[in-house]
DNA sequence: ACAGATTGTTATCGTCAATAACTGATATTG
DNA sequence: CAATATCAGTTATTGACGATAACAATCTGT
């Protein structure tokens, strides 16, 4: 999606102070489904307002990480290192789907940052295993309640049950 | 996304005759969600299953509009331009959420395959009121029987039931 | 008539992602 | 055991894209 840094700011206004709701993120979002023109066919499909919602979505999560540059992938890397110490960069890179140098990259960003280790493994010295310090962990766990609340924002007009309603029929398309 | 025309190209092999499910792109997709790593706090939100259910669902669209050229969207705007015939190029940008310099782009490219007409209208000769040509129908219908069909396979695993309820829930996400 | 806003185009710039080439380490095979 | 192939990770390069800003043409309002 381009040049995160400039798109972040436009999004996460450094003295926005209001809370960061949905409906907030909304009416500054790109209008996607609303407006004087008729949307034809894509109303009736599931890909399109599926793809307003993650726009959605992902917006939002800008917003409540707060720092541009943690970024919904990268956060999604820390997580995946701190619930799997000692994976992998393969392993890391390929459970989301990130290429071999998009992995290197991601790993430098939080090893600069003090909150991931590089560890030569003595087994397989080709690789290393990746560890968070304790930076780390405080980071990790500060962005999780971020992250939390900012999916709560995005469901804020569902009931409990729709929520699960919701998650198991996603998990149904993707088995 | 990066580099569309690339990726499009591994995504849609030429000598692909197999028919393309949901199953055949998730076979083929990066992974996201299956693999030997936990993905922790990521499997209790709704955001990171609505991402993994979306990149299927463009996976999907893009093999299924065959042409690599046509990105999801592209196809979007000529839709747009199809129902709401006349309509000036803020009009159909704003809808989309794209930039006046992208909307440009996009319009440029449909007037180069003669999908397209540009006629300036008499009330205001800043702006373009924008038309589908009769080569423009003919791809239109064609492109949308394949978004339909692309759209069948994403649903493939849920009932005509879930379906509606899964438009319902993510139309009463974004209101 | 003139300042300001709006429509569309063009140019420029930074960023990102994909590719390929490279190093170092391990596995395989004759 | 030597030669080759494969694998993990890094780096360099390239191309595409999006955002921004500057620009020309037109319209609006006072």
């Amino acid at each position: 999606m381009g040049n995160s840094k400039n798109r972040a700011e436009t999004l996460a206004k450094p003295g926005d102070a209001a809370p960061i709701t949905a409906e907030a993120v909304r009416r500054r979002a790109p209008k996607l489904q609303s407006g004087p023109l008729d949307y034809g066919l894509l109303k009736s499909t599931t890909g399109f307002p599926l793809k307003v919602v993650w726009i959605i979505g992902y917006t939002l999560l800008v917003k409540h990480l707060g720092d541009a540059a943690i970024t919904p992938q990268r956060f999604s890397m820390l997580e995946l290192i701190g619930v799997n110490p000692g994976a992998s960069q393969s392993q890391l890179g390929t459970a989301l789907g990130l290429s071999r140098p998009a992995t290197t990259l991601t790993i430098d960003f939080w090893q600069e940052r003090g909150c991931v280790d590089r560890r030569t493994e003595p087994n397989d010295r080709r690789s290393f295993g990746i560890y968070l310090t304790e930076e780390g962990e405080r980071q990790l766990e500060d962005l999780r309640k971020r992250m939390l609340t900012s999916d709560k924002a995005l469901t804020a007009n569902l009931t409990d049950d729709e929520i699960a309603q919701l998650r198991g029929l996603l998990a149904k398309i993707h088995q």
